[in-house]
DNA sequence: CGCCAAATTGAGTCCGATCAACGACAGTGG
DNA sequence: CCACTGTCGTTGATCGGACTCAATTTGGCG
C-alpha cells in the first residue's frame, strides 16, 4: 500500500489514536485495490469479511427486497463503511457498489475484532464511530417517517447548499430519488414544484433563489438534518458510514 | 439501589464483563426510580445527561417534527436506551416516555464516558451494543423504504408470532400504527384486509390461521426482520424466500 | 353506570406510484 | 461526420394506496 494512502487512513478518526504497531499489523493484512464503476463490492446477506475504506471515487450502499431496491447512503473518500457488521461478525445488511472508478482498502474483520479487543484507544474510536453512524440512521428514519417527500427534498437541498446559494447535485437524480424514498418521476415533479419556494434547477445545477421560502417548507432541524456532517447522502468525510 | 436490581443490571451484556469496581463506581452515582405511566423521561434536543435502563415496565422512544410525531421503538426490561447520545455527549435524537408504571435506572453520562475510557471490556461491550442498535435501525429504515404498509404489518405479525399461532399485541394499536409508519385508521383496515391471508384479530389478540399465506405477503428475511433483537421487539428470524 | 380514550367504519380527497411517450445526451461504430 | 443505441430525465395521464375528516362503536376504568 502506498505511503500516502496509509497516512490518509491513519488520519481517520477511527485509526488516529490507536497504537502504531496495531495499526501496522492491521494494514499489513489489508488489501488496497482499484475497481471500475458499477462493480458490486458487497452483497447483503454475505458474512462480513472485511471492513471497507473508500480512498478514491464513490460507493453506493443500497438494499433490496423482493425485487425492489433502495439507496441507503453514498460513501465518499476518505471514509469507512459496514463497520457494524464486521464488529458483530454478522451478515451485511446492505450491498455496496462503486459509482465511479474507485480505490478501496479492505481490512480483515477478524484482524479488526482482534485488534479492538487489545487496543483500548481503538475500541473507543470505534465506539464513537458507531455512535455517529447510529445517530445518522436514526435521522434518516425520522426524515422518512416525519416529513413528506417534498419536505424531505427541500431539507436535502438546504443541507447541501451550505451558505452558498448554488451547487451541483452530487449524485444522479435517480439515486437521489431512491435515497429520499421516492420515484425519479416524482423527484422531477417535486423539484419543479419547489420553484415558487426558491429553488431553480438546470440539469445537475441547483440554485437556491429564496432561502427563507425554502426553509419555510423544510423546517430544518439539527435533530433530523444533523450538524455533525455524518451520514447524509454523499458528504465528503473524514468520518464514516457503515 | 436494591441488590436484585443491581444483579439484573449487572447481568446485561453491556455490564456483564466489566471490572467489578468500575461497575460499583458507576452504580454508586446512579439513580433508580419509579415512574407513573405517560411520564416524559427524555425530550429530544436536550443534552444527553444519563444513560437509561428500563428494569420494569415499558418505555416508548418517539420523535417529533413540525407538530407530527412518530414512534421509533419500544424498550422493555431489561434494556438500555439512548446509549449513543451519551457516548457522543450529544443531544438526544429521540424523546422517551413511560407507557406504564416503570422503574428506570439512570447512569450519569460523564461517569459512563470516564469508565469506558478506562475499562476495555466495557468498551467492547458498548461497541457490540451500539453495533446491534445500529443494525436494528438500518432494518427499520429498510422496512420503511422497501415494503408497503400492508407488507410491513404482515412481517411485524410474523416476527411476533414466534411459532405459536396466537399472541397479544404488545402495544396499543395506535402506537403500533405509528411504529409501522401508518395511521391508526389504516392499521385497522390493513389488519382486516389480511384476513384472507391468514390473520384473525380479536381486540389485542392476534391469531395466525395460515402462516404460509402470511409469509407469502410479508416475504420475511433476516436482513430486515431478524436477528439481534434491539429496538423492535425481537424475533429469531428464519425462513425466507424472495 | 357513565366517562373518556381507543378502535372501527365510511366517504371523500390527495399524494405518490405506475405506465407510457418523448426529448436530451453520451458513447459507439460505421 | 453522422446514424444508432441505451440511459437518464422529463412530462402527461391514470390508478391506487394512504391520509383526512367525521361518525359510531367498543372497551377500560373510576
Amino acid at each position: 500500500m502506498r505511503n500516502a494512502d496509509l497516512e490518509e487512513i491513519r488520519d481517520l478518526p477511527l485509526f488516529r489514536d490507536m497504537d502504531g504497531d496495531h495499526f501496522g499489523n492491521l494494514m499489513r493484512g489489508a488489501y488496497h485495490q482499484n475497481f471500475p464503476p458499477q462493480v458490486t463490492l458487497i452483497e447483503e446477506g454475505r458474512p462480513a469479511d472485511f471492513l471497507h475504506i473508500v480512498t478514491e471515487g464513490a460507493v453506493e450502499l443500497y438494499a433490496g427486497w423482493n425485487g425492489r431496491e433502495t439507496t441507503m447512503a453514498v460513501v465518499r473518500p476518505v471514509a469507512t463503511f459496514i463497520l457494524a457488521a464486521c464488529i458483530n461478525d454478522a451478515p451485511y445488511l446492505m450491498s455496496a457498489r462503486t459509482m465511479m472508478p474507485s480505490r478501496i482498502a479492505m481490512i480483515a474483520g477478524s484482524d479488526l475484532r482482534a485488534t479492538f479487543a487489545r487496543d483500548a484507544a481503538f475500541a473507543q474510536a470505534i465506539v464513537r464511530e458507531l455512535a455517529g453512524c447510529y445517530r445518522s440512521v436514526v435521522r434518516h428514519a425520522k426524515d422518512l417517517k416525519l416529513r413528506a417527500s417534498r419536505e424531505r427534498l427541500a431539507a436535502y437541498l438546504l443541507r447541501h447548499a451550505r451558505g452558498s446559494g448554488a451547487f451541483d447535485l452530487p449524485v444522479e437524480k435517480r439515486t437521489l430519488a431512491s435515497y429520499l424514498g421516492m420515484t425519479p418521476e416524482n423527484l422531477s415533479r417535486a423539484l419543479k414544484s419547489l420553484g415558487p419556494d426558491g429553488v431553480s434547477v438546470d440539469g445537475m445545477r441547483v440554485t437556491i433563489t429564496d432561502a427563507a421560502a425554502l426553509v419555510a417548507v423544510a423546517c430544518p432541524t439539527p435533530l433530523i438534518d444533523g450538524g455533525d456532517g455524518c451520514g447524509d447522502l454523499s458528504y465528503t468525510g473524514s468520518s464514516s458510514n457503515c
